[in-house]
DNA sequence: TCAGAACCTTGTACGGCGTACAACGTAAGA
DNA sequence: TCTTACGTTGTACGCCGTACAAGGTTCTGA
């Protein structure tokens, strides 16, 4: 292992390890490495990101990747972090709190909308990055408004974030959507068949709220709801449980 | 392909077109294969489902398993859908609805801790089998008490239902688990260093939810918190913006 | 009765993946 | 100048999902 992922996490601070002066100059760095997987994500998708086609994009052999980064899992961790280090950190201001969580629900929901992704990283070293530290940080201080203490800040943290990312998550287009007609024609008549009439709610909500897009769900309605939902749960939690 | 996925999906149900009668008895059935597969995903996770390894468990030869499944993608629907098929769907009884949805949030949080692999499912298509439309029936009349209308039940579920993922997701052990102390002790350090004297709020935080757990964030109380929150909320949404 | 159709099973093979390893070239330090 | 450290590269290994064709087995219909 050449370098540690905490070093390479950090590789743009002054005290991180800079390598060694002698060998021939590096043609491509880990910062490179990293942006040209991202660029590829965005474009195709996390499952296009092999260390092969990194290697071409690069101009790089395949196994010229593994001396910029140590494997493929800690590449995923550097392209997260290097994510959410991108992401604007306005400051907030003497916005009220429910300004701020919207705020940051609306730049965590856009984050995911461009790098779709993200969702599928999970690794949980990415928190000890730079730009996920930075984040974690700027989030929290949008609760200080409320009277919360520590413990419970970041649960609160926590809960806004991940009703962002399953929204997101709902909205992210399938990548089966193109064959989805075809595939409904096929199924249309036998789902039908199987059901007869039982499940009459299951099929009424379902198909309302289906009628808004032309997914089998919401998405659009779901991100309103459950944003009001948020807000409402926090100021409650806030004033207290009767208030 | 032989048999659609959906009459798989349907495939107990009377209806559902059976195999030809000619040629040899198959050695395995469809649902032979699910269980095999769910059994082997719950004891080394989703990753360990492979063609190869399920063949063996079932002592039949890798292409074997394609006459009874289409692919590896059509069997982690039929999967998710058993599992669904799978959990208690008990009456509700004259329960009132934070007591339903309290139930309906707990069996959830269960079946995702007894299955954590079912969080790296994601196909839509898993909509359309029994077992998922009957969990699905079954939760909107968890929310019968509320007054909501359709696509508004719908998004509330989903409120519902999306929390209890992420807590599930959160609560789920690492796999790299093991080797995080070790990590750690190379790590920390070199972190202290870098973070300098910044970043203050983070790591306030950061470290008092740690502190309940042993993990860096504390889950257990994410998961109280946050099923505050979903009750308060609903409670709001139920009773008008302003009671 | 007995071919032929329908079906299940199987082995081989292909193109992908991540990455271990060793050989080689290159540039800076001694 | 020689050595040492480092970057680059090609080959190779063991996985993966699965297309395909050959073969065996059982029921159907003439």
């Amino acid at each position: 292992m050449p370098r540690e992922l905490i070093d390479l996490l950090w590789r743009d601070h002054p005290a991180a390890p800079q390598g060694g002066a002698r060998g021939p100059r590096s043609r491509v760095t880990t910062g490179a490495v990293v942006d040209a997987a991202s660029t590829l994500a965005d474009a195709e998708g996390l499952a296009a990101v092999t260390v092969r086609r990194l290697g071409d994009a690069l101009g790089v052999s395949t196994m010229s990747v593994y001396t910029h980064v140590n494997g493929r899992d800690d590449l995923l961790v550097l392209m997260a972090d290097a994510a959410f280090a991108r992401m604007p950190l306005p400051d907030h201001g003497r916005a009220g709190w429910r300004a701020r969580v919207r705020r940051v629900a609306d730049t965590n929901l856009a984050l995911h909308r461009e790098h779709p992704w993200l969702l599928e990283i999970e690794d949980d070293r990415t928190a000890f990055g730079p730009g996920t530290i930075a984040k974690y940080d700027h989030e929290l201080h949008a609760l200080d408004p409320l009277p919360l203490d520590d413990v419970a800040r970041d649960a609160a943290l926590t809960f806004v974030l991940d009703f962002v990312r399953a929204a997101a998550r709902a909205q992210r287009p399938d990548p089966r959507a193109d064959e989805m007609p075809q595939i409904w024609a096929r199924w249309a008549g036998r789902l039908a068949e199987y059901l007869g009439d039982d499940y009459q709610l299951a099929r009424r909500v379902g198909s309302a709220a289906g009628a808004a897009m032309n997914a089998p769900s919401s998405p659009a309605h779901a991100w309103e709801f459950g944003m009001a939902r948020v807000l409402d749960s926090l100021a409650v939690a806030a004033d207290g449980p009767r208030a």
